[in-house]
DNA sequence: TATGAATGAGTATTCATTCAT
DNA sequence: GATGAATGAATACTCATTCAT
């Protein structure tokens, strides 16, 4: 009665293809972005189109999974870091991470981008990340290490703009990203230098504010 | 005794159409981005797909027609800018401009990060950009309004950067780039923050640096 | 009460844009074939597209008024043919002259080749100096210049099939045709070489057979 | 024990595909020439567009496809027939192959009458089949069975030429190229009828002979 | 369950033809 | 009458998705 003794070989071999789509798909929007087609992720796995839907109904529900792979795994380092003690340093740890993982996948900073791209899931994990950077972010107000005037809003959306200054030069360097986290990083400690207009509100969420259509 | 008694009648409507076209176009491109439909576009303007082509050639001719016309603008401002008495400011106001074309059209972020995307003529109106941006910027640092370790490369890149950290907020605040552009001249103003990582080569152009394939 | 009193400049010009018209249409359909645009033709002529469509009511009508105006040519030479002494002789300058014009025109051929392609009237046309052809052709059998199975209908198609013979080698030499009407040549006035299977029935016409669609 | 039983069931609606895909792209080559479109082609085939696709990347693929198809056999047939004895027959049984091939297929005679329209694959194929056609002259001369003027390039134009002689009758009568393949048969026996102008050089290509531009 | 062939809506682009000026 | 801008149907080709095997 327990699954695992009737199990047919099937079920083995639908957790490795999965494995294998997945790795695939990984690393086919990341290289490519969202655009790549279905055919290159099937054919980067070794299976066939079919199965790729077998797995997924939609593009967008893989896209979807991977995506909420990455912030997973985002949201996994961030909450560790509401552990640490120095939560300056840990702000930085973070956007390092994350800005990282923008500059690694082509896919991912188009989709943090563009709301309209968006799988509803994704929204909630981006929503869900959101609030652990909001709590990082006052932590490190708390001790004086960022100015009091920046919102983990700020800091999720510094990511994809961090990222998006590096983009040109990826290729010369792979590791400019660096350079512009740095220069945000100092212009987020910067103190008595008046307060940013503009500020977003407190806990908003960056989803589709309109319906699509 | 203006000129347009003498124009002919055709050339009213015309140019109203071409007027349709790089409105819709530039807004279906700042929405949507380069991958927006040509039909999209010709909806947009209300008119049919003939007659794009009929203004531009091709799809690469309109979007670098509107890419151009947001480059020779900021060109123009920042040669301005470069007889200013204040360096300082004149940096500030020439990322304002900057910015503010950009908040404009977000096709503009995707063409400038994507060398592949870009016509000559539009990689050509990139180098002249940037040589201002350069002397802008090396008045800037001899006034010390900025710090010395920043080029007219970061500040190219940063317009970009700046933008696309407003992007997911600018359906609810349009002005809210200005909240990450002051962020960004606070990290550039900031000295004794040591020196910034991973320094551009001067002079460093934007354009395709290895041949295609 | 004359009308070259009445008639307004307009009609000087309309008969002077008439024939630019039709001269850059030959030219460019002898070029450029049947598929060239009338686009082309308008620029050829130094008029505007409008001003094509005012003198012929559609592409084909001019195609048309083109190829009459060469059928028409070409019959005038094989009427003046019919007079000569040397039927033989007669038969042999038509088919120079025929070949010769299909050879200089791209159009030529393919319309004659393409009975779709064909106008009733230039399909008429190509009737009228089919009955020539055979009068001429008659009269070299008479005179035992060709040999008795030969039809004025062959000889109507064999100008296209030596032209057609010459084609591919017409950019290396451009009198190569001549060679193949040659040998035609020396095929039609073999005599004991039995019967050619297949004759055509006397007065065939060349027009389509079966209606179009 | 036949191997269609091992065969994936899947092939078998392929293949059936597949030729259905072939007939209708023969036929509406041979009718329509090389403009037919892939949609006709589709719809002829009863299949949709995208399975022509699936099948020839191109259009170009699917033209030189059926080309290579017909150029195969010929070349086949051009093959055996240099084993003959009798040189002059087996002359006459090429041609009466190849006419009887290019009468199935109007697009042949386009395809070799315009190097423009060929793919390298097809053009080698003509060379081939060329240089075996130079052997097949060159013995029926030494056996004195076609006149000594005649090259293989000659005989490799006249198919086309005696085809498209036919062309216009052939619906009337499919069979009417024996007619014209008869009297040029009879032109290349002649003999003591004068050397023919205007020889093409030996070992000619059909291929285009200046880089296109 | 996996396959990959078939589908058909979608893309950029061309061109004969129409019609307002 | 001449113009040339606008039209829209047509073309080759792509790709997410479906479904028979």
């Amino acid at each position: 009665m327990t699954d695992s003794a009737a199990a047919p070989q099937h079920r083995a071999d639908m957790v490795r293809n999965r494995r294998l789509l997945l790795t695939a798909a990984t690393e086919a929007f990341a290289e490519c972005g969202v655009d790549v087609s279905m055919s290159e992720i099937a054919q980067r796995a070794g299976v066939a189109k079919g199965t790729v839907f077998r797995h997924f109904a939609s593009k967008d529900d893989l896209l979807a999974a991977i995506m909420l792979q990455l912030l997973s795994g985002l949201t996994d380092t961030a909450a560790d870091l509401l552990e640490a003690e120095d939560a300056g340093t840990a702000l930085r740890q973070f956007m390092t991470a994350g800005v990282e993982a923008l500059a690694a996948d082509q896919a991912f900073c188009e989709v943090i981008g563009r709301p309209s791209l968006q799988h509803a899931e994704v929204r909630d994990a981006i929503g869900r990340l959101g609030d652990i950077v909001e709590d990082l972010t006052a932590r490190a107000k708390e001790q004086g290490a960022v100015r009091d005037d920046v919102t983990g809003t700020d800091i999720m959306l510094l990511l994809g703009g961090i990222h998006q200054t590096a983009v040109p030069l990826l290729d010369v360097d792979p590791q400019i990203w660096r350079r512009y986290l740095q220069l945000a990083l100092d212009g987020l400690c910067v103190t008595g230098a008046g307060t940013l207009p503009h500020a977003p509100q407190a806990g908003l969420r960056l989803d589709a504010p309109s319906p699509p259509g």
